[in-house]
RNA sequence: GGCGCAUUCGUCUAACGGUUAGGACGCAGCCCUCUCAAGGCUGUAAUACGGGUUCGAUUCCCGUAUGCGCUACCA
C-alpha cells in the first residue's frame, strides 16, 4: 500500500455534529493505524450556507477530543491551501481541461428553466436529470453566448448506459448505470466549483489513498469515478460509513437531544467516554472488550471491521461509558476538569486538598463530573433541609438519645480518622446491644440532611471534627422539629 | 416515482453454512452492605416476511415489506 493519506473535509455550513466526529475519528484512526496522515479540508464552496465561527469550532472540537490532523488549516503540509475557497483557480484550470477534452459542457440554462424542467418531469414520472439542451448547442450559439455574457455553468458530460462499479471497503460491489446519473454541474455560474469537482481535484491533488465518508456520498461516486477517469487519474479507495440516526431512525438532527460536539464537554462528558462511545457505533473489535482509550483504537482499528447498518445514538449507553472512564481517571485529573465549575460556584474557596478528598469519595457515584459539586453539596455546607422519607425512617427517640451520647465521644478522637471514628460507633453499639445501622443512619441524616453519599466514616474524616460536632449539635437541638417537619410533608 | 444502500434482543453489536444465537447498555430480582453507588450472580428480550440453494441456513440467491440516502448552480 501507498503511504495512507486520509481526510476529513467538512463544509462550514454549521458546528461539528456527532456524526462529523465519528467520521473525522475513524479517518484519524485509520490514518494512524497505518503511520499514515490526516487532512483537514474545509470545502467551503457554497457562500450562501457559510456559517461563522465553525471552522474554529472543528479546530477546537478536535482539540478537546485529541483527534490531532497532519495537515489543514495554519498547518501547512505541502499541499495547501486546505481551503476550497483559496483554490479557485486550480479548479478553474482542470475545469478547462474538461471542457477542451469534450468531457464538461458549457450550460445557459437559467435556474428558471431547469426548475420548470424538473416540475415537468416530476409530474410525467420521469427521472429528474438534465435535459441537455445546452449539449446540442453549435458553437456558434455558444460563442454568441459568451460575448453576451450569459451567465453559465459547466456540466459534465455522463456517457450513455455505462456500468460503474466500484469497490466499496464496507459494503462490497457498488454498481451504478449511467443512465441514472445527471449532467451534474461542476462549475457554477458564480465561478465556484461544486462539491464533486472541487472534491476530486483535491483528493488527487492531495493524494488522499482512502476516501472515508459518509454513505450519503454512496450515489454520487460513480460521478467522482468518471470525473477521476476523464482526468486519467487513479482512483482512490472507498469507505462509506453507514450514518447515525435518531431514535425514530431518521437520519440524526437537531431537535433530538444534543447533536452538536460542542455541547459535550460542558455537560460533564469526559472526551475519552465520547470517543469510546462514536468509535463503538459502527465499529468493533471482533470480541467482547468495550472501553478502550484511544491509543487501543487505534492500534485495533480496522475498516473491514466497520458495520454497515445505521446506527441509534443511544444516551445511556455513552452516560455508562462516562461512569467507566470517570473511575478510570485520578483524582488530580478529575479535580482538572472540575476546577471550570468550581469556579463558576460559591465553593471557590475551599482548599484544592479538599476538593481531592471528595473526589476520592465520590468519583464511583458519579455519572458526569459536575455532579461533585451537586451531589454532594453537604461536603461545602450544613443541610438546610432534611430528607423527610429518611426522617420519619431513621429518627426515633432513641436515636436521640444515641447521638447526644456520640456527639460527647466524638470530641475527644484524635486524629479524627475514620478507622477510629469506626471503632468508637462499633463500641458504642455492642455496649448498647443496636445494630450499628441504627447509629449510621441517623448519623448520617443529621451531618448531610439526606440519605445516600459515600462510607459515613470517610465522609466524617473529610468534614473534620469541627463540623461534624456542630452539625450534630444542630440536629439534636432541633430533633423534635426536624422531625415535625417531616411528619407532616406526608 | 427512479436509483442506491441497509434489515440479529428496546438500543449498540458478535456469530463470515452446523452455537442451547454470545456480549454490553437499559430494565427486574438476588448477593454484598452503614445508605447511595460500584461490584458479583441471575433473569428479561432478537435473526422483518416469503420462497429457493443445501444434509443443514442469521449466514448464500431471488422476491416482498420496511427504513434510510441520493435524486440542487448544498455539501
Amino acid at each position: 500500500m501507498n503511504e495512507v493519506r486520509v481526510r476529513y473535509a467538512p463544509s462550514p455550513t454549521g458546528f461539528l455534529h456527532i456524526g462529523g466526529l465519528r467520521t473525522a475519528l475513524y479517518n484519524y484512526l485509520f490514518a494512524r493505524r497505518h503511520s499514515g496522515k490526516f487532512i483537514l479540508r474545509i470545502e467551503d464552496t457554497d457562500r450562501t450556507r457559510y456559517v461563522e465561527g465553525a471552522v474554529q469550532d472543528f479546530i477546537e472540537v478536535f482539540d478537546w477530543a485529541g483527534i490531532d490532523f497532519d495537515e489543514g488549516p495554519n498547518r501547512d503540509g505541502g499541499f495547501g491551501p486546505y481551503y476550497q475557497s483559496e483554490r479557485l483557480d486550480i479548479y478553474k484550470k482542470h475545469a478547462q481541461q474538461l471542457l477542451e477534452a469534450g468531457h464538461a459542457y458549457r450550460c445557459f440554462c437559467s435556474s428558471e428553466r431547469l426548475e420548470q424542467m424538473r416540475k415537468f418531469q416530476e409530474r410525467s414520472k420521469l427521472p429528474p436529470k438534465y435535459d441537455r439542451l445546452c449539449f446540442r448547442l453549435s458553437s456558434d450559439q455558444i460563442q454568441k453566448n459568451i460575448e453576451q455574457g450569459v451567465p453559465h455553468t459547466l456540466r459534465m458530460r455522463v456517457p450513455d448506459n455505462t456500468v460503474i462499479r466500484f469497490k466499496d471497503h464496507i459494503r462490497e460491489e457498488v454498481e451504478f448505470n449511467t443512465d441514472n446519473l445527471d449532467d451534474q454541474v461542476l462549475m457554477k455560474s458564480d465561478g465556484f466549483p461544486t462539491y464533486h469537482l472541487a472534491n476530486v481535484i483535491d483528493d488527487h491533488l492531495m493524494k488522499i489513498s482512502h476516501v472515508i465518508r459518509g454513505e450519503e456520498w454512496v450515489s454520487s461516486t460513480p460521478k467522482h469515478i468518471l470525473l477521476y477517469q476523464y482526468f486519467g487519474w487513479e482512483i482512490p479507495e472507498f469507505a462509506h460509513l453507514p450514518l447515525l440516526l435518531n431514535s425514530d431512525r431518521t437520519k440524526m438532527s437537531k431537535r433530538q437531544g444534543d447533536v452538536e460536539a460542542r455541547a459535550y464537554p460542558p455537560k460533564g462528558y469526559l472526551k475519552e467516554a465520547l470517543i469510546n462511545f462514536i468509535a463503538l457505533l459502527g465499529w468493533n473489535p471482533g470480541d467482547e472488550r468495550e472501553i478502550f482509550s484511544m491509543e487501543e483504537l487505534i492500534r485495533e482499528f480496522s475498516i473491514d471491521r466497520i458495520h454497515k447498518a445505521g446506527a441509534i445514538f443511544n444516551l445511556e449507553k455513552l452516560n455508562w461509558l462516562n461512569t467507566q472512564h470517570i473511575r478510570m481517571k485520578s483524582d488530580e485529573d478529575i479535580f482538572q476538569m472540575l476546577k471550570p465549575y468550581i469556579e463558576n460556584s460559591e465553593y471557590v474557596n475551599f482548599p484544592k486538598l479538599y476538593f481531592l478528598e471528595v473526589i476520592s469519595l465520590m468519583k464511583e457515584r458519579i455519572n458526569f463530573i459536575p455532579e461533585i459539586l451537586t451531589f454532594s453539596n453537604y461536603f461545602f455546607r450544613d443541610p438546610e433541609t432534611f430528607d423527610p422519607a429518611g426522617v420519619k425512617k431513621r429518627w426515633s427517640p432513641s436515636a436521640k438519645t444515641h447521638l447526644t451520647a456520640l456527639a460527647e465521644k466524638l470530641k475527644d478522637i484524635t486524629p479524627f480518622t475514620h478507622t477510629e471514628i469506626e471503632t468508637v460507633y462499633r463500641i458504642y453499639a455492642d455496649e448498647s446491644k443496636i445494630k450499628g445501622a441504627d447509629l449510621i443512619h441517623p448519623t448520617r441524616l443529621a451531618i448531610t440532611g439526606v440519605t445516600l453519599g459515600p462510607s459515613l466514616f470517610e465522609m466524617m474524616q473529610v468534614l473534620g471534627k469541627e463540623t461534624v460536632l456542630r452539625r450534630l449539635l444542630y440536629a439534636i437541638g432541633h430533633f423534635d422539629d426536624i422531625l415535625k417537619t417531616a411528619q407532616q410533608s406526608a
